[in-house]
DNA sequence: AAGTGGGCCCAATTACATCA
DNA sequence: CTGATGTAATTGGGCCCACT
């Protein structure tokens, strides 16, 4: 394993990575507040889940085609994808790793990324009401920044 | 209804950095 | 030094939605 080259930070990537697992395409907010949370353009992390779909996406072929008994055809793109029929995408990748991190006890979501370390609450996650929940979670810890 | 512009995504590619 | 590998960024093409 490469130490991050010419890359983000471990704690950028800690935290856009733990998004990638619950969320593999965040709309335009959450794009910003990931970039605002990260300290980066939202260009930037519309990138960094650009390429980390692709990563994924070739590993899977690469396992595919690599196995003996991978029958799977191609899929052509919008062959099987309802695409932007869907206001929440459902994932259409399993997460390769992690099933589930996140603390149902915890009202806000946290994780704990070994790639890191650290303790990441990322409170917008919450697919269903990432706008609201983000705004009133921002806020608070905008406000407050400290968790009992 | 048709045409246009903007936004988003995917696949492929490029450019750079690091390690063996 | 070179080749292999990983990552960030760019390019090109396609699709969808809103607007005129």
């Amino acid at each position: 394993m490469r130490p991050s080259t010419r890359s983000l930070k471990p704690e950028q990537r800690a935290i856009l990575e733990a998004t990638f697992d619950l969320k593999t395409t965040p709309d335009s907010f959450l794009t910003r507040r990931l970039a605002e949370e990260c300290n980066l353009n939202p260009r930037q992390v519309q990138v960094w889940f650009q390429n980390r779909r692709q990563r994924l996406h070739k590993r899977k072929r690469t396992v595919r085609t690599s196995s003996p008994s991978a029958a799977e055809p191609p899929a052509k793109k919008a062959a099987a994808e309802p695409a932007r029929s869907e206001p929440e995408r459902s994932e259409p990748v399993e997460s390769e790793s992690v099933d589930s991190e996140a603390d149902p006890c915890s009202p806000a979501l946290t994780f704990y990324t070994d790639d890191f370390g650290a303790e990441l609450p990322l409170l917008w996650l919450d697919e269903l009401d990432v706008g609201t929940a983000c705004e009133a979670e921002l806020t608070r810890r905008g406000a407050g920044q400290s968790q009992p």
